[in-house]
Order: C-alpha cells, then sequence, then structure tokens
RNA sequence: GGAGGGAUGGCUGAGUGGCUUAAAGCACCUCUUUGCUAAAGAGACGUACUGGUUAUACUGGUACCGAGGGUUCGAAUCCCUCUCCCUCCA
C-alpha cells in the first residue's frame, strides 16, 4: 500500500513504476481525483460532527440546570440525519478509495532493469557448468513414477489435476529436504516458526493476496478463511498491527508449511510433474528490517538460498527481474533458477524481494528506531528457501543415472539413514 | 454440547449515559538534586486522518476503549450480532 500523503505530494514515481510494470497509468489519477472528493467529505462530515458535539453538550448543561432543552434536540435530531446520509455516502467513497489503493503495486525499485516479461530479466551470475549427464535426460515426473516415489494417477483420484502422492523414498525425500533446509535456516539465523495454515481476510490483506488475487487462493467455507499460498503470508503477518521495538529488528524467521494455489492463470502450464501443483511444501524465509538495511538484507537473503542449492550441489544460476516481470508486492527481486536436465532449462525455484515498506504499511506494523521518536515502517522481505516439490524435482533429473536409479545429494544422506541411492 | 465471566493506551488496571482520550500504577522520555552498580522529586507521554503553513515543532477538528450494527440530542458505558480469551460442568 502507498501512503496517500506523499501521493498527493508527488505521485511521479508511482506513476512512473506503473508505466514501468506495463500497468495501468490511469489508476493512479483516479486514486488522487477520489482521494480528493474523500477529503472534501471528511471536512464537511468533521464540521457537522463538531457542530453536533458542541450542540449536545450544550443539551447537556441545559438539562442540569433543568431547563427544556426540546427545541434544541429538534435541531440536533434532524443534523442526526444530515449526518447520516452523509456518512453512508463517505463509506461507499471510502471503499472505492481502498480498492483503488490496495489494488495498486509497489513502486518498482531504481535499480529493477527496464522490461516486458521474463526474457527481459538480467542475468546475474551462476553457480558454473550445468549438469553433463551423458545420456538422454528423463523428466523428474518419469523417474519418479518409474521409482515408484511419485504418483500422480491415485492422486488425480483423491483430488484431482495438479496433485501428487509421494510415496516411500518420496515422501521420506521430501522430509528430509524439510528438515535439511530448516537446519541449515536456523544456523543461519533465522527463527524456526511453525504458523496457522490458514488466515482471516484481515491477514491476505496485509500481505497483498487480496482483494486483487482472490482467484489464486482456496477459501474455506467454514468461515472467512483462506489456505496460505506460502508461509509468507502469516510471517509477514505476525507483527500486524503491532509497534514493535528497535532491538525487536532485525527478524529473520523461517517456516515449513504446505502452501495451497489456486492456479487459476496458469491453465495449461506445466501441467506434468511437481512443478506448479495446488498444494506443495515449501520452507520460506521472511525478515523484517529497518528501512536503511532492507536492499542489503535482500542480497543476504540470496546468498542464504544460493547457500542452500550450493549445499545440494544443484547448478543455479541468478537472475534480476525486469520491471514487467516483479510481482505486485515486490519493489525488488531476484530468481533462483535450477537447471533442470529434460528440459535443458533453468527453471525457478526461489523468488528472493524486498517488499519495502508496502506490507507493513498494509498491516500497520510499525517500530520505534528511538523510545520517545515517531514510528517507522519496517521493510518486509521474503523468498524461499526452498519449495520442497521443485527442488525435490531438481534433485531427481540432476541427479539422475543411465540405470533409472537416483543418487541422493550427500548433505541429505544423513537425514535417509545414509542411504546413497535409490532405485 | 451446557453455564458463566471477560476484551480499555507499551503493560497492569479503574471507569454503567454528558465533568473521560480515558483515573491510578509500571515502563519509556526530559529536567532537577544527591551520588558507588542507583534513589528521590518535577514534567512530558496513544494512534490514524485532516485544517492552520511546504516539512518539523506548535495548535484546531474528527474518529478510535475486540469487530460490526442499533438506541439516544449525546455511548467506553445501554441493546443486538459476531470474533477471541478465561472459568466451571458434561
Amino acid at each position: 500500500m502507498h501512503d496517500l500523503k506523499s501521493l498527493r505530494l508527488d505521485a511521479g514515481p508511482l506513476i512512473q513504476s506503473q508505466q514501468r510494470r506495463q500497468g495501468d497509468p490511469l489508476a493512479v489519477q483516479q486514486l488522487l481525483d477520489l482521494d480528493q472528493e474523500h477529503r472534501e467529505a471528511q471536512a464537511r462530515l468533521d464540521e457537522l460532527r463538531q457542530e453536533r458535539n458542541t450542540a449536545s453538550k450544550a443539551i447537556g448543561e441545559l438539562k442540569k440546570s433543568g431547563q427544556d432543552a426540546e427545541p434544541q434536540m429538534e435541531a440536533v435530531r434532524e443534523l442526526g440525519q444530515t449526518l447520516k446520509i452523509l456518512e453512508e455516502r463517505m463509506q461507499s467513497c471510502d471503499e472505492e478509495r481502498e480498492v483503488l489503493l490496495f489494488g495498486l503495486p509497489n513502486i518498482l525499485d531504481p535499480s529493477v532493469p527496464e522490461g516486458k516479461s521474463e526474457d527481459d530479466n538480467l542475468f546475474v551470475r551462476d553457480s558454473g557448468p550445468v549438469t553433463e549427464l551423458g545420456f538422454e535426460a528423463k523428466a523428474h515426473d518419469e523417474i519418479g513414477v518409474a521409482l515408484d516415489i511419485l504418483d500422480f494417477e491415485r492422486a488425480a483420484k483423491l483430488a484431482g489435476a495438479r496433485f501428487v502422492v509421494k510415496k516411500g523414498w518420496g515422501a521420506k525425500l521430501e522430509r528430509a529436504l524439510a528438515s535439511f533446509l530448516l537446519d541449515q535456516n536456523s544456523q543461519r539465523g533465522y527463527t524456526e516458526i511453525s504458523p496457522p495454515l490458514m488466515v482471516n481476510r484481515e491477514t491476505m490483506t496485509a500481505n497483498g493476496n487480496l482483494p486483487k488475487f482472490e482467484d489464486d487462493l482456496f477459501g474455506v467455507n467454514f468461515r472467512d478463511f483462506f489456505l496460505i499460498p506460502t508461509a509468507e503470508v502469516p510471517l509477514t503477518n505476525l507483527y500486524r498491527g503491532e509497534i514493535l521495538d528497535a532491538e525487536m529488528l532485525p527478524q529473520y524467521l523461517t517456516a515449513y508449511t504446505p502452501c495451497f494455489r489456486a492456479e487459476a492463470g496458469a491453465a495449461g502450464r506445466d501441467t506434468r510433474g511437481i512443478i506448479r501443483l495446488h498444494q506443495f511444501s515449501k520452507v520460506e524465509l521472511v525478515k523484517i528490517v529497518e528501512p536503511e538495511n532492507s536492499f542489503n538484507e535482500l542480497e543476504k537473503m540470496v546468498a542464504d538460498a544460493e547457500h542452500l542449492l550450493t549445499l545440494l550441489e544443484l547448478p543455479y544460476r541468478v537472475m534480476l527481474l525486469s520491471s514487467g516481470d516483479t510481482g505486485f508486492n515486490a519493489a525488488k527481486t531476484y530468481d533462483l533458477e535450477v537447471w533442470f536436465p529434460s528440459q535443458a532449462k533453468y527453471r525457478e525455484v526461489s523468488s528472493c524481494s524486498n517488499c519495502t515498506d508496502f506490507q507493513a504499511r498494509r498491516g500497520m506494523m510499525r517500530y520505534k528506531p528511538e523510545a520517545s521518536g515517531p514510528t517507522v515502517y519496517p521493510h518486509t522481505l521474503n523468498g524461499s528457501g526452498l519449495p520442497i516439490g521443485r527442488t525435490l524435482a531438481a534433485i531427481l533429473e540432476n541427479y539422475q543415472q543411465a540405470d533409472g536409479s537416483v543418487r541422493i545429494p550427500k548433505v541429505l544422506q544423513a537425514y535417509l539413514g545414509g542411504v546413497e541411492i535409490i532405485s
């Protein structure tokens, strides 16, 4: 969310950012117009309320001295009617403004490269040469089915398309990966959190998923709950509505959770395998930091995620997302992409984003840099560290052998009772 | 499943229709005084929006006492619905 006060003063940065994102540049002007209207209505409303308050006080005085106040009361009664109408109009104006305001994406950082899509993302660095198998690479789902560790047909029976059953070593690998990733993240200073997997509307709104992206979420009929699409949601909301002491920053948080995504706009994409499912597990990284450190913290978060891929010995590259490909909440995003031999391409495994004060403002999360000073919005960052499903797929593909068996990355062997190969 | 109690500022907690943005205490901040790991005294001290001025300071106004509605000239206070917490019973 944006600060309306500074927007009024200078909407330039947001308008430019909107253009760079290929977004609707008119929305900003619409918002400003509506805000103007809103403020004028608010001023009128405040005036009338003041009138009512003073009149009511006077009535109280009259009554205390035992005088008749009926004429005055009648007048205020009428005022009340006018107020009611005005209040209703205010409310709809308010709602309209909120929808616009909450629907505008974050302002891009100047360092974000110009571009329309992912094709314009900027190469930053890679881990070196990609895997040379020496035989024709099989796709991860083919390997998984052959080893009887992935079962798509029975998953379809249980739930439908875009689900998977993991079995035997497949299930164990998932558990091993989760433990490994959490242990590593803990060592690098992140506090492990096990949050609710369902959250309410306020939480989803503060995070940025609502009101704009409701179609991407799974709702829960029982109440106005939503299944989390990522642990980023509960983690960035942990301190929502609070004013934190400066000593509480920075917060480094990590959580292992299932994630649920409707994938509404992804029809036909990645229909095979476990790259894009309605349900997948992920270990997430979230940071809540002081504003002046946030871009430096982003670089450190990328390094934390890279460290995991390095330990797993998976070839990867780091890309800086272009303006057109940077997500709604983010001011700047790095993608980590892992090599998939069967596709002969790098595929995204981790998006590390600096969301600046965008989410903190939506959730009214603040802190006091100095005990007697003003309150300030901290910056939030998030990144995967790492997604279990895609990492598992990458392991199957990069560690596959000609005979169909799959070697286990060294760092995971201890988590799997010392097993080195599954066949 | 049944019965009851509760939700107030950073924290504890008073407040059943106007004198309440809200007592008191603690914490934090400033100042004063004495000074050995600190004590005493004084003062200031909520958030958001908005006007006086572009910003800070100051100051006017409005809203906010779990959330949303209602009653009333006037609501933290009365009524209704919901959420959450606690106690007891099953």
